[in-house]
This record gives structure tokens, C-alpha cells and sequence, in this order.
DNA sequence: GTAACTGAGTACCTCAAGGTAACCTTCAAG
DNA sequence: CTTGAAGGTTACCTTGAGGTACTCAGTTAC
């Protein structure tokens, strides 16, 4: 029964939006991917992502947390130790936001070359 | 021979990086599912995608232009008629970017019922 | 001659994401 | 009693994506 579609990404007062606006938000799909094989800590995943900072992160967690995509597990250890793993909603963005990495990863060539070839026609000649 | 992975998403010094943040912006992914179905026209895109000014559509399109994602045919027609049309390299987006989208709209009830009940008992019990 | 249509360019402004730097906690090592 | 580790938090600042408003071009309609 997919009848009715209450969502639509296109309106732009429709939740969706705002929830597609999030998951493609700059650090969301890097930390996702690095959650994908299995849990983590704060500071591998900090490691791994590179060029993010500890409060960005810490940002990024907690709203995805707050999504209910990841789930955050403290350690009342010292020097303290939180694990962070995706939840099941949050496994269910792992194959999305895997393609759309890859495609990134596959196709930058060709981004590349067609800004360089763009920008040397609209740019020289003029 | 996959064997040179040139591009990783996770190094910040990486093209792909940025190829995959402005795939992510917050018009390209509506703009390729509205050019989806096949070529439209500039005010048919801006009436499709809620929400979005003349301004920003022509930076986005120009951009996606440029990165060689869309043909951009402008007719010399009066009053002027521009078509937009996904390239071959656009149209290996959609899959992706339709999964995205459609996981927004699919979830979008859940991510909205985890964030109110985040809010619920971490705000609450002060 | 002036309004409307269509796609756009430009100047200016706003706002929120993201970055920097400092500090906090607890325990162990020295 | 200072340093270091891990995982934060807070205050403050920067940046730039995006928004508003105005203008333009060329032709037809009135």
C-alpha cells in the first residue's frame, strides 16, 4: 500500500526535507561509512574521518543519535571510552550513502576533467 | 584492476571529497530527481523544487553545468526558452541520489518519532 | 510607452554550519 | 602537584551558502 506518500522532499515545508538536508549534511555520510563495518570509538572515528574536529563530531554524533541513527554507548571507564554504533534505521542508510561515496570516489575524474574543459572554454575565450 | 584507489572520500585533501559535498548540497539532489524523467525547463524546475529562488537555481544548475552533470541548451527564442537535460554522467546519479531520497521519504515518520522521544527524556528529567 | 514574460546578473545582507581555543573530568605516572 | 589520556563542553569567531531586491534583454500585447 504505497497509495498514499504523506512525504515529499519536494515540498519544502515537508519533514523529509529537513531529514534529507541532514543525512547529506558535510560529516553525517563520512561517519557512516566509518560506522558501517562495526562500532567505533570516538577517537578512531575521529582518526578516520579525516579533517574533522572533536566538537564538530561530537555534533554530528549527537544529532544522529537524536535521529536514532547511531547509537552511543558511554563507558564508565578512565580515562572514559563511548562507543558508537548505527542502530537498524541507521544500517539502513549504509547502502545509500555507499553508493553515493562511491560514485564520488568513481567519478571525480570525470568531474574534474569537465570543470577544467568548462571553465577553459568559458574562461579564455573571451 | 581496482587494485589503485586513487580517491577516498575520507582524506580531506581529496577531490572527492568536495565532488561528494557539492552532490550533497541542498539543491543538487532535488534538481537531478526533477531532471529525472527527462529535460525540462528552468521555471518548470523552479516550480518543481519547492522552496528555491531564481538566484540559487541558476548558481546550482550553473555548477552541476560545469561539473558536467547537465546540458544546458538555451533556445534563442523571445521571450527566452532554456532546457535543461541530465548528461550520461548525470543520469549515473539518479540511482543513487533517488535512494537517498526515497529513504528520507521512507523514514522520514521515524527519524521524526526518535528525535521526540530523544527530546522527551533528555530535556525532561532535569 | 508600458506592462508582461523568461532567464538571468549583481549588490547586499543574514544566518547557521563549521572552526579555534580554552577548559573540564578522573585516574595513573612521575 | 603537574602532566597526560579520552571525550567531551563552552564561548567566540569566520565563512560562505543561500535569500532579497533590483535591474536587464527582447519581443508581443494593449
Amino acid at each position: 500500500m504505497d497509495a498514499v506518500r504523506p512525504f515529499d522532499v519536494l515540498d519544502p515545508a515537508c519533514p523529509s526535507r529537513s531529514v534529507l538536508r541532514h543525512l547529506t549534511d558535510r560529516w553525517t555520510p563520512l561517519v557512516v561509512g566509518v560506522l558501517a563495518p562495526g562500532p567505533a570509538r570516538f577517537g578512531e572515528i575521529r582518526d578516520q574521518v579525516g579533517g574533522v574536529t572533536a566538537k564538530v563530531l561530537t555534533q554530528t554524533l549527537r544529532s544522529m543519535e537524536r535521529d536514532g541513527l547511531v547509537d552511543r554507548r558511554a563507558l564508565p571507564t578512565m580515562p572514559p571510552r563511548v562507543d558508537y554504533e548505527l542502530t537498524p534505521l541507521g544500517r539502513t542508510l549504509v547502502g545509500p550513502l555507499d553508493a553515493l561515496r562511491s560514485w564520488a570516489e568513481r567519478h571525480a575524474g570525470e568531474v574534474l576533467g569537465a570543470r577544467a574543459s568548462y571553465d577553459a572554454q568559458d574562461g579564455a575565450p573571451g
